[in-house]
DNA sequence: CGCCGTGTTGACCGCAGTCAAGTGTCGTGG
DNA sequence: CCACGACACTTGACTGCGGTCAACACGGCG
């Protein structure tokens, strides 16, 4: 468990849209100046530590995140108390999206590094999203992007033995990058990710690195062997 | 494995939608007499008998469907074969939203039931969803509910016991229903959707049969003996 | 220094996977 | 009409993977 942090006390200032980097890649990009004007002024940016919470499923839930720098998790509870990671968020990704229906957020969203987001009204959102097709089509796509996920993590992480659930959690996560990897999840959360115990995860990771497919090139870098890793993953050797 | 049935075969006319039972509940219940003139006639009927396929992963996915009577199991495959259920629709459901951002569908969807659906041309309701802010929200809150469904199944089907995911599975087909249920699903679909093999899923069954957890009243009728289900699904006792 | 959180490893055991046989039902064809 | 095969479901026997409980190592921090 970690400290709490109220979103307050990571307040960091009013967004500086025009010189964000994301600018083009995130959900205004179709955006007329004019309607961007009245939205941008409405936005603050905030900074979490690892282990602080953006927001918890009991809040109300009327605003929308989208992640500049950092990875948050998602995180469901069962009725034992256990808990179970349905999703990760990184950059450019939009947190809350239910907000825009009224709905009240579904998870808990917990920042695994520190991370950095820009907070948006949801209604403002929404009523821009009326009357703005490029926008409107943006928000889809987002909708359609998680549920993608969602999906993946079930056949993907939540079906075969741990070595290939281990595995393809790795995949994942350099994805279209190379293989290199800059932090790796606790224990703990590989676990809760894949379905696993902690002590699965640690002794497949350990195994791993025993084996030569997950090399600790430098504190915190790793290096994977990706065409072994790929064959386990899709039921191979060990 | 079942015969297949090509959708043309299953077209049974132009939708009747003036004296559909559905009319208020789906999609469209916001849209003005005028916008739904342009939509109707474009809508086909579609009648599947158990088994059929209404689309699958590969076609190039331009129309949505609603389903008007039955169930439809969406699957997704891994790469050595095997078969993951990732979430069940039924009447009211809309499939096939990725077809309005043009993508092809991420799933086959098969019959489990004979099933009735309509079928809608994807890029219309796109254009009418651009300037029609009731429709534009009903797309959302159909996004939503899928991604909603798509994580309780990692909680609550994925997680636990093979006990306890039975259990939830069942508790979940009923639902807000009472405690009557009117059709069971394969074993072998069963273990598709809870990441279990048909052999546990068929002694789990035979299991809760024998202690009286779930009785057959009548040839394809089933009580559930909810409370205690629950307390199973909760990691109680057995 | 001592504490705490995290990761690792060991020993043991039980649940669920595997392989296989047996039962029942349905549909087809002789 | 019955014989047969196909298929779904059930049940058994065995095994192995991963859960559980516990001890220990390591590093950071008060």
């Amino acid at each position: 468990m970690s400290k709490i942090i109220s979103l307050r006390d990571a307040w960091s200032g009013a967004a500086d849209c025009d010189s964000c980097s994301l600018r083009d890649g995130v959900l205004f990009a179709g955006l007329a100046e004019a309607d961007f004007g009245r939205l941008h002024d409405q936005i603050d940016q905030f900074a979490l530590p690892a282990g602080a919470a953006l927001y918890r499923v009991k809040d109300g839930g009327d605003h929308l995140f989208t992640i500049r720098v950092g990875v948050l998790k998602l995180v469901q509870y069962l009725a034992d108390g256990s808990q179970r990671i349905v999703r990760i968020a990184r950059e450019t990704d939009v947190l809350g999206l239910e907000a825009l229906l009224g709905e009240g957020y579904h998870h808990d969203a917990i920042a695994l590094q520190p991370t950095e987001v820009c907070r948006l009204p949801a209604r403002l959102v929404a009523e821009l999203g009326r009357d703005n097709p490029l926008l409107h089509r943006e928000l889809m796509a987002r909708w359609q992007r998680a549920l993608s996920e969602a999906d993946a993590w079930l056949t993907e992480l939540s079906t075969g033995s741990s070595r290939q659930r281990v595995a393809r959690l790795l995949l994942r996560l350099v994805r279209d990058r190379d293989a290199r990897l800059s932090q790796l999840f606790s224990r703990e959360d590989m676990g809760a990710m894949l379905g696993l115990t902690t002590e699965t995860a640690s002794r497949t990771i350990a195994e791993f690195k025993r084996q030569g497919l997950l090399v600790e090139t430098e504190p915190n870098g790793f290096l994977l062997d990706i065409p072994n890793l790929r064959q386990i993953a899709d039921g191979g050797a060990r």
